[in-house]
DNA sequence: AACCGCACCAACCGCCTCATC
DNA sequence: CGATGAGGCGGTTGGTGCGGT
């Protein structure tokens, strides 16, 4: 077992000061990012190294979006969620300014419930075929099978921890939907016109300089490593289907 | 005014992956 | 090639504010 980074006595813990803050952001004005654990003592800081990264990272890189999520925001996260499950980081990464915590906490706090009431199983993006929905309601993101009683759903998020291991890694589902997600982003273009929203699927640097995804190091025997244009004519109604 | 429940979000914790030795 | 260290990620927790009773 390892020990864990942080057991170091005279640590602090919580809510961060603004002398502690002012010193994290001296320090990475100064000698920018990196070697997080030999930070905190560089800086005079008395925090752990990874402490020292969430906060900068979250909360005081001068890049940080904060504020209400918008609406073109929020359809992105949930179709992002809907192809890559809970990997917030890489949702985080095509939201320019946003960071892993916030959409993980964007989605926990407003997006779930919001899927749920409008019968949408947050879990899978499948319509809840026995909830009864109010006739105003916008017609929700769904497969074409959900409604016609086909097969060919196509599970795409991550499901509950305890059902498959291997559910908790990029799948090749989420690969396979690649195309899937080609012919959202050319319908997104068409139908909503310009955005600064990032909806390029590059598993390269995200948004925010500095801001590493893990993508690089999962690419499974697919090309998520290549920039994913928009080229090609989908060769069937994309599974998933835009809110708006 | 006091209490309670809920929502939000910053921060922590434990695990995983990758690089290095 | 295994052990170890560091960085990164996702799940969870705890503090705080706010609205309702």
């Amino acid at each position: 077992m390892r020990k864990p980074c942080c057991d170091k006595q005279g640590n602090n813990k919580g809510a961060w000061s603004v002398q502690e803050d002012q010193k994290l952001i001296d320090y990475i004005k100064t000698h920018g990012e990196g070697c997080w654990r030999s930070l905190p003592m560089a800086a005079g800081l008395h925090r752990c190294g990874k402490s020292c990264r969430l906060r900068w990272i979250n909360y005081l890189r001068p890049d940080i979006k904060r504020g209400n999520f918008g609406q073109d925001e929020e359809d992105l996260i949930i179709k992002l969620h809907a192809l890559l499950g809970n990997r917030w980081s890489l949702i985080a990464g095509r939201l320019p300014g946003r960071t892993d915590n916030e959409v993980k906490n964007y989605w926990n706090s407003h997006l779930k419930k919001k899927l749920i009431n409008m019968g949408i199983d947050p879990n899978n993006h499948r319509l809840n075929q026995i909830l009864p929905r109010p006739q105003s309601e916008p017609a929700p993101v769904l497969a074409t099978s959900a409604t016609t009683g086909s097969k060919n759903t196509i599970t795409t998020s991550k499901p509950e921890k305890s059902s498959n291991d291997d559910n908790d890694r990029v799948s090749d589902t989420a690969s396979c939907l690649e195309d899937d997600y080609k012919s959202l982003v050319k319908q997104q273009v068409a139908t909503s016109g310009s955005s600064n929203i990032n909806l390029d699927l590059t598993i390269a640097a995200p948004a925010s300089p500095g801001h590493k995804t893990s993508f690089g190091n999962e690419q499974q025997n697919c090309n998520w490593g290549k920039t994913c244009q928009v080229e090609s004519e989908p060769t069937s109604l994309p599974t998933l289907i835009l809110f708006r």
